[in-house]
DNA sequence: ATTATCTATAGATCTATAGATAATGC
DNA sequence: ATTATCTATAGATCTATAGATAATGC
């Protein structure tokens, strides 16, 4: 039986994409031209717009996805049981997982929305009241911990700062890091891979009364 | 008497200087063209090139000085004395003072550097080993506490990664959090002014044993 | 004389589309 | 017939420079 997905793979047309994704990943809208996604896809530029009309759509398309997948690794809910620190240690892992997995995605998202401030509108309707709902089941467990004395008190804002502070700044820093550094690609993936249970010791650490 | 300096600031040159600065600062150097630059500082376009050569030698200029008054702030060393713990709140607020004064330095390094990473190199040779020297001292504090039994033991490279997430994380984020918060600029401004302490007291809260 | 400013333009993009040709599906 | 692909090009940038003109400093 034949996989119809792998055939597909194959088209001219994922393979626009999938050469899309990659260049805007690396290097935000502005700085990747149509001629240049063509020529890396192998194929006629005429075509770029033949199957997704204009760069903007093309871009719309990539970015609405990577936003989703990021959106979600953040805000879903965790509906596992266990004490607050596992269910904080688990969303915080989960968070930095996906940024493992797409190193890029911090990247695009903070200089999309810098250079274009008026895509966060079209981000604000795409993720509808997730959030709001997530800050308060947040909020709620926050408070009932602090009420039991085991973590001190802080505004539910301020933590979840913290938590997307720490972890998308070293993604963003990558570049940085690895010159002063001087790492090998490995040796940055063992400290991205050690900061995960770093991030997690300082968020715990710093909610203690 | 004249003030010689005032004169100076309104020439075209300066003029031009702090336009492109400020167009810099909000979109990065591709997002900016030479005729933006001249329409906005009131002049013609031919000028730019009179008085800087380049698009690309007027933005390095102006990327050098940020980039001076970013590392200044972060790898001075405190001559003043006190507490480690004095010596901290000190370093993390006088760099996050500097970025409430210089909001858009963040982004502007860190476009350039991830879309133009070359650029690495010349802010290297920039710092010289400032940086390396900060580090070894830094790391001899966090040790001597670490024996005294105040501080649990960590990486100078994870505390300073740390430190520099939770600063410069809010003023990169600054467009997400004013549009999902919906604050007003003097509400956000109120927000990064108590992100401060709030900073602060993460970090210090973070090292406890 | 020298410096500052402007006009005009070459040459290199880049996006998007029109219209021709080739490949594929009934 | 329909869909995919290519060639060619219009129209809009943008950077950088050449060369003319205006302003300023001896």
């Amino acid at each position: 039986m034949i996989n119809e997905e792998n055939i597909k793979d194959s088209t001219t047309e994922q393979k626009i994409l999938e050469t899309a994704e990659r260049l805007f990943l690396e290097k935000g809208f502005a700085l990747v031209s149509t001629v240049e996604i063509a020529r890396e896809a192998g194929c006629n530029q005429a075509l770029v717009h033949y199957y997704f009309r204009s760069k903007e759509l093309l871009f719309q398309r990539i970015f609405a996805e990577k936003l989703k997948s990021f959106a979600a690794s953040f805000f879903e809910i965790d509906k596992e049981e266990g004490s607050f620190e596992d269910k904080l240690r688990r969303k915080i892992e989960a968070h930095f997982e996906l940024l493992l997995n797409n190193p890029r995605i911090p990247f695009l998202i903070l200089n999309e929305i810098t250079t274009n401030p008026q895509r966060i509108e079209s981000i604000k309707a795409n993720l509808h009241n997730i959030p709001v709902t997530i800050f308060n089941n947040m909020q709620n467990m926050l408070e009932a911990e602090e009420k039991k004395g085991t973590i001190r008190k802080i505004s539910v804002y301020d933590f979840v700062l913290t938590v997307l502070s720490l972890n998308i700044a070293p993604f963003l820093l990558y570049p940085m890091i690895k010159t002063v550094t001087g790492l090998s690609d490995t040796g940055m993936s063992m400290l991205l891979q050690s900061r995960k249970e770093e991030n997690v010791r300082t968020i715990l650490n710093s909610l203690r009364p």
